[in-house]
RNA sequence: GGACGGGUGGGUGAGUGGCUAAAACCAGCAGACUGUAAAUCUGCCGCUCCUUGCGGGCUACGGAGGUUCGAAUCCUCCCCCGUCCA
C-alpha cells in the first residue's frame, strides 16, 4: 500500500530519470545510536513500509545485542529484512549486500511495500544505489598469497607491487593502507587491468527507485551520551552471556563478527585480560570513534534531508513523515 | 615534626641548561575510502597575526624570586600531593 509517489520537492531535479515507474525508497542515514531503527519502524507503521537493514554487522546471525539489532518488540510487528541472513563464518561484502538487497527490493515491489533502509554502513548504501564497478569479487586464494607476501616483506612491498600494476591507484591509496592495497592488487591481477581503469568504466546504479534520504543529526555531545548509556543497556540485556555462548558454540575465533566493536573487547574480558569496567570503557570509546567516521561519511552523501535530532523524537518522526509523503519544506542539503 | 619522592599542554607521561610550543600514547577535531567498511588509512591538535612560510608575535612546564648570553631543566623560599619515620 504505497502512497502514490508524489513529487517530492527536493533539489534532485538532476535526476531527470524520474521515470513513471520509479518508486520511493526511504533511506535513513545517521551514526550509530542516533535512533534509525525507531524512526524506521515508526515510518513503516504509518506508511505501510517494511524495514531493510543496511548494516554490515546485522546480517550475521547470533550477534544480536552488540550489533544493536532491533528486538522483536522494537520491530513492532513490522517485517525486517537482511537481518540474520548469514552464518558468522561467511565473508559478507558490499557486493553481496547489493545482490541481496536488490532481491529484497524486488520482492517488496511485488507486494507494494515501501522500503525503508536503516543505513549504518554508508558503503553498502552507496553500493546499492550507485552500484559497484564491474570488478571481480574477492579471491581468498589470491589474497592469501598477497597477505603472505606482505607478511614476508613489508607494506612497502605491497605498495611497490601496486605501483607497478596501477600507478594511479598507488598514488591514491596510502602506502600503509593494507586492505585497500590488497583489494587494488587483487582486482588488477584478476582482471588484467588497472583498478583505476575498472573504476573509470563506470558502475550500474539502481534503477526504478526514487531515493528519499533522511539524515539523523543529533548534537554530538548528546549522541556520545547515548552511546555511553547504550553500552550499559546492552550489557544489562545480557551481552556478555551472548558472547560467552558464541565463543562456546565453536564458531572459529577468527570469524569476522568477533572483531566487531564490543565483541573483541568482551572476549578479552572473558579470557581474563581486562576487567569488565575497562572493557566497557573501551567499547564506548570505539563506538564513539565509529560514530564519528559514520558522520564523516554521511556528510558528503548527496541529497540528504538532515533532521537535527534523534529518531525517537516525535518532532523528528513527524518531519520525516512529511518528507516522505511530500508535504515537507524542502530542506535538502546537497 | 622529620626523611625521601613528586608537581609538565584536556589525560597519562618523557624530557635534567640551548637542536623544546615541549617526545610518545590517549582523548578530541577534520578528512579519505567502489567488494573485510563496526574495517583501514591521512592530517590537525597553546593563543594569535599575516604575504600560509620548515613565517612573525605572545603565553606556557605548581607559585615567587634568583643564577645564566640562554632554564621545564640549576639555586632559594613558599604552596600542594604521595610514601615512609616520629
Amino acid at each position: 500500500m504505497i502512497t502514490a509517489p508524489h513529487e517530492i520537492p527536493d533539489s534532485s531535479k538532476s535526476s531527470v530519470t524520474a521515470e513513471r515507474d520509479s518508486l520511493p525508497l526511504v533511506a535513513i542515514v545517521g551514526p550509530t545510536a542516533s535512533g534509525k531503527s525507531t524512526l524506521a519502524v515508526a515510518l513503516a507503521r504509518k506508511l505501510g513500509g517494511e524495514v531493510v537493514a543496511c548494516d554490515s554487522t546485522q546480517v550475521y546471525s547470533g550477534f544480536d545485542i552488540g550489533t544493536a539489532k532491533p528486538t522483536l518488540e522494537e520491530r513492532g510487528g513490522v517485517p525486517h529484512h537482511l537481518l540474520d541472513v548469514v552464518e558468522p563464518t561467511f565473508p559478507f561484502t558490499a557486493g553481496e549486500y547489493r545482490a541481496r538487497a536488490v532481491a529484497v527490493l524486488e520482492d517488496m515491489r511485488q507486494r507494494s511495500k515501501l522500503p525503508i533502509l536503516t543505513v549504518g554502513t554508508g558503503l553498502y548504501l552507496r553500493g546499492l544505489l550507485e552500484g559497484l564497478s564491474d570488478a571481480p569479487a574477492r579471491s581468498e586464494e589470491l589474497r592469501a598469497r598477497l597477505e603472505a607476501g606482505a607478511d614476508a616483506h613489508s607494506l612497502q612491498y605491497l605498495h611497490r607491487v601496486l605501483r607497478r600494476l596501477d600507478p594511479e591507484a598507488a598514488l591514491r591509496i596510502g602506502s600503509r593502507d593494507r586492505p585497500k592495497m590488497i583489494r587494488a592488487i587483487e582486482v588488477c591481477l584478476l582482471t588484467g587491468r588497472p583498478l583505476s581503469e575498472v573504476h573509470r568504466a563506470g558502475r550500474t546504479p539502481l534503477e526504478g527507485y526514487r531515493p528519499i534520504k533522511i539524515g539523523l543529526q543529533p548534537p554530538r555531545a548528546a549522541l556520545y551520551e547515548r552511546i555511553e548509556r547504550r553500552v550499559h543497556t546492552m550489557l544489562d540485556r545480557g551481552w556478555l552471556a551472548e558472547v560467552t555462548g558464541l565463543v562456546r558454540s565453536g564458531i572459529p575465533k577468527n570469524s569476522k563478527p568477533f572483531d566487531f566493536i564490543g565483541y573483541s573487547e568482551l572476549q578479552a574480558h572473558i579470557e581474563g585480560t581486562v576487567t569488565l569496567a575497562a572493557a566497557t570503557k573501551a567499547i564506548a570509546q570505539s563506538t564513539r570513534r565509529y560514530a564519528k567516521r559514520q558522520v564523516t561519511w554521511f556528510r558528503k552523501e548527496p541529497l540528504v534531508h538532515w533532521l537535527p535530532g534523534f529518531g525517537d523524537d516525535p518532532a523528528v518522526i513527524d518531519a520525516a513523515e512529511k518528507l516522505v509523503t511530500g508535504q515537507a519544506r524542502s530542506s535538502a542539503a546537497a
